[in-house]
RNA sequence: AGGCCCGUAGCUCAGUUGGUUAGAGCGCUACGUUGACAUCGUAGAGGUCAGCGGUUCAAGUCCGCUCGGGCCUACCA
């Protein structure tokens, strides 16, 4: 026993009937969260003789916040790891953070201009420790919103991707796939976000449909009065042309061929040429030819050796090159003045509307310019043929499998990733330049200057995207490149627990650096979650203000609510609308459990509880309730191994609420109560707290805090596990508890008080009228059950006397579960109501009976169908037919 | 354009390899506080499983088409 006192957790000095009536999340979660952090329970230890599983967080941004879907994917990864840690697992959730490249310097940025300065007026080495402060500042928030949902992460192994040891990580791996010549620089055109001052990656465009205006500009032909026609959509571009393309086979066009138009405005030679990629049905078939401003374009002047100019800068605006009228013109301002120009000048033909999809920057909105600039680029072909293998043949699972085809479809068709970014934040390129412009890439400056043989370098500018080091993640946290005891063990991690909105951003990255560095998948399953949405099904967004915010639902309802409520609505392959009063009901079994725990304490005396129990002599609510335990016990934990959370938290819902609650508690309540002076049952309050005991430890993974704060206080729960819950065995099936015929007897001694209520509400009898019961079932053994139980049944139903035996004549009868029920009161009148309720039963019977009769006179369906089948259907015929025959009965009465 | 997912009770969703009577939570209606819980209990109403066609002895489930909603990928200047 404890000897400190602490709210909430008076373990061993309290009980039932002092517990309050509610439960209190607020009043002991977080002092549970600290305790065991104190006692150092989550933190996995190296060497051990366990069996190790492994988890890694998503590393969320280091100076964000939570928002529901990590509450979700924490709750699963939490549960996860409890359950296997109570498996008896070495269980490492390591948890982490992420610098966040180009969303922690827009902060910064922001905050910046909030104080009227700026990244440039601070220059790069105050800037970036600045970053680093802010960085300081808020890296707490992260801990301490997990410590809030319950997450049981090992902080002694907490990692940041810009850590010493991640950016070692870093650097070798540049390092590495730059002398297998995977990595090279070179000027090709990227995705510019003029805004953001960088390339972005492919994956950090998104296309919007834009109405925008489709152009028809004439260009003259050179040597002769001829004008063919181009369209553009954007207009300013033309400036940067350098050719017209046409289709060889376009007949239209045939006798252009080795010619040239000009560009008007500019009087610029443009020769046509002959392009297959030219789609002929589109505008009037000629294309005019931006090498530098379109990716096509670019690609097609690769073809014909076309020059380009770039008329468009990093910063938007035109550049010199576009000529001294439009130079320094914001890309847009361009396109007007161009336009008004091409309109005076004669050579507009038309404008059209046109809806068509246009790249914007993700992080600033903005429409993306492509542009030719100096890059970094990583060539992806031969891992992603790795990551597709790893997936084909199963030593990694996406889950759901649904996303196999996506998985498929991306990877065979990927391009090479631009991984150099034009920021401050984030990992330096480990790239030297000499002062004639030579490059040596290298793990240090001392390194390269070796190499080049001179200390006169400059160091490569550019940062490399945030997600070439969460490409590294599962390893890099565990000491790679070097061989250390902690990847030793828990390399390759079991789970990955993400949204598929970052499959590939972070995922197949992360499959394929992991297959090329270590030769192993980084996990062998990716449980893939769905976005959380609003209770209408919206998506959640700060700026629609319909963003709910976990931290306030956990002050609302307690963790424990929210992670049951996640859990139950984790569904594979499809998004989850979250409805605050989902939450509540949740609460409400959090409550339940509060107060079924409250009665046991109240009510077993002495009893402590056991580690197991023999069921031999017993009576049947007990060996029942036992029954069901085992089951519900082995289908969790099923359902956890196939990542079902949401059918384990219907199963852990309903045998607590359903069998253990409404059933085994009131079926307890006569041999508890010694007041009524029946026959006492052996054992009823041990097997009470050893059902609770178990329940408890099987619903400690998806509701840890009140699981924890009631099972401290059962009687005997040391003999479990001294200190904590969270390292009791998690419960396994229990075969000799499994007893088919004892459940058969109750279920129909439960489906007889149900009738029998249903009866009492249909017949209008008040609760204190006592009812004479008569019963007589088919099968021996249910009616030795009953006979036995008949207490029960008086107390449960209110019935006076229980007869067993058929009933006699003027009884009201009815038949369930095989078992002939025959109620007799003194008012026998049947009411209007009650009678139009039976005709109406009776009609739905007897068209069922006519189905059955016509499916089993089916020549066919006997032949074809399996025998259980049709046994099936001549047993459920016999007793629609008896019941039919009951109710008549009951009709004829009257 | 290609791919994926969804359409089941008023709402949000379950529904295993096709197999008897399609379920849950919330909401609704009626009744009920004698012993843990009114964040409770008991009972009830509510569904032509989006539509059409097909396969089958048997379809919410498998196949095809249509309609409606959502998402992803790639795009034509």
């Amino acid at each position: 026993m404890r000897s400190e006192m602490e709210p909430g957790t008076s373990a061993g000095t309290m009980t039932g009937i002092e517990m309050d009536k509610r439960f209190d999340p607020a009043a002991y979660e977080q002092v549970w969260q600290r305790r065991w952090a104190e006692r150092g329970y989550f933190r996995a230890e190296v060497p051990s003789e366990k069996p190790s599983y492994c988890i890694m967080i998503p590393p969320p941004n280091v100076t964000g916040k939570l928002h529901v879907g990590h509450a979700l994917q924490s709750a699963l990864q939490d549960l996860l790891t409890r359950w296997r840690r109570m498996q008896g697992y070495n269980a490492l959730w390591l948890p982490g953070t992420d610098h966040a490249g180009i969303a922690t310097q827009l902060m910064v940025e922001r905050h910046l201009a909030s104080e009227g300065t700026s990244r440039c007026q601070l220059g790069r080495e105050k800037f970036v420790e600045r970053m680093w402060q802010w960085k300081e500042q808020y890296h707490g928030n992260i801990r301490h919103q997990l410590d809030l949902l319950g997450a049981s992460c090992d902080w002694t192994r907490e990692r940041f991707t810009l850590d010493p040891g991640l950016s070692r990580a870093v650097r070798e791996a540049f390092v590495r796939l730059y002398r297998e010549g995977l990595i090279s620089r070179g000027e090709y055109m990227v995705n510019w976000s003029p805004a953001l001052g960088t390339a972005v990656s492919d994956l950090e465009v998104e296309t919007k449909t834009v109405h925008g205006k489709l152009y028809h500009v004439a260009y003259p032909v050179e040597g002769s009065d001829e004008r063919i026609v181009v369209a553009t959509t954007r207009p300013e571009t033309m400036l940067g042309d350098t050719a017209v393309a046409l289709h060889p086979e376009d007949e239209r066009y045939r006798h252009l061929h080795g010619r040239a138009a000009l560009l008007p405005l500019v009087g610029r030679r443009l020769p046509f040429v002959a392009d297959p990629a030219v789609d002929r049905e589109f505008g009037t078939g000629l294309v005019k030819i931006t090498p530098f401003h379109d990716p096509n374009d670019f690609e097609m002047a690769k073809r014909h050796r076309l020059p380009g100019l770039s008329v468009i800068g990093t910063d938007g605006r035109m550049t010199e090159e576009a000529g001294p009228d439009f130079a320094g013109l914001d890309r847009f301002e361009a396109r007007r003045k161009i336009v008004e120009r091409l309109r005076d000048e004669g050579y507009l033909v038309k404008i059209e509307d046109h809806v068509h999809n246009v790249g914007h920057s993700q992080r600033s909105g903005e429409p993306i310019e492509p542009v030719v600039s100096t890059q970094w680029f990583c060539d992806m072909s031969g891992m992603a043929q790795q990551a597709l293998a790893a997936v084909r043949d199963g030593r990694t699972r996406l889950i759901p499998d649904s996303w196999d085809r996506t998985w498929e479809h991306w990877l065979s068709n990927i391009k090479p990733w631009c991984i150099s970014r034009q920021l401050w934040w984030g990992h330096q390129i480990p790239a030297w330049y000499t002062e004639d412009g030579r490059c040596f890439v290298a793990h240090s400056f001392e390194e390269a200057a070796a190499e080049a043989g001179t200390d006169r370098l400059t160091q490569d500018p550019d940062v490399l995207d945030t997600w070439f080091s969460s490409a590294l993640w599962p390893f890099s946290t565990l000491g790679w490149p070097d061989d250390t005891p902690d990847l030793r063990v828990f390399y390759p991690t079991d789970v990955l627990v993400t949204g598929f909105d970052i499959l590939f951003f972070w995922v197949a990255r992360m499959v394929m650096t992991a297959l090329h560095f270590t030769g192993e998948v980084p996990f062998r399953a990716v449980h893939l979650t769905g976005l959380v949405r609003d209770a209408e099904g919206v998506k959640m967004s700060k700026t629609k203000g319909n963003a709910l915010d976990p931290t306030e639902l956990v002050a609302e309802f307690g963790a424990d609510a929210l992670r049951f409520t996640l859990t139950a609505l984790d569904s594979p392959g499809r998004d989850i609308p979250l409805n605050p009063d989902q939450i509540a009901g949740y609460r409400a079994f959090g409550n339940k459990i509060w107060n079924a725990a409250r009665f046991a304490l109240s009510r077993v005396g002495e009893a402590r509880v056991q580690e197991t129990i023999d069921p031999a002599g017993l009576a049947a609510p007990e060996r029942w309730i036992l029954s069901r335990l085992s089951r519900v016990a082995a289908e969790v934990d099923a359902r956890f191994e196939t990542f079902r959370f949401d059918e384990a938290c219907n199963r852990l819902y309903h045998f607590f609420w359903g069998d253990f609650c409404d059933w085994y508690i009131e079926l307890s309540k006569p041999a508890l109560m010694t007041a009524g002076g029946e026959a006492p049952r052996p054992r009823v309050g041990e097997v009470l707290l050893t059902v609770l005991d178990r329940a408890l430890r099987l619903l400690h993974p998806v509701m840890p805090f009140l699981t924890e704060e009631l099972w401290q206080r059962l009687p005997g729960h040391e003999a479990i596990h001294p200190e904590t819950i969270c390292l009791a065995a998690y419960p396994r099936r229990e075969e000799l508890w499994e007893d088919a015929g004892v459940e058969a007897g109750m279920e129909a001694l439960i489906e007889v008080v149900t009738r029998l209520r249903a009866l009492r509400a249909e017949m209008g009898l008040s609760p204190k009228v006592k009812i004479d019961l008569h019963l007589a079932a088919s099968d021996p053994g249910t009616g030795r059950l009953l006979e036995e139980q008949a207490p029960l049944l008086r107390s449960l139903a209110r019935v006076g006397t229980v007869t067993l035996g058929t009933a006699p004549e003027h009884a009201r009868r009815d038949l369930v579960a095989g078992v002939e029920i025959g109620v007799s009161v003194e008012k026998q009148e049947m009411t209007a109501e009650e009678r139009s309720r039976l005709d109406k039963e009776l009609e739905k019977l007897t068209s069922e009976i006519a189905r059955a009769e016509e499916r089993l006179g089916n020549p066919e369906f006997l032949a074809k169908a399996p025998a259980h089948v049709v046994e099936g259907g001549r047993a459920r015929l016999a007793e629609m037919r008896e019941r039919q025959a009951t109710l008549c009965s009951s009709l004829e009465l009257s």
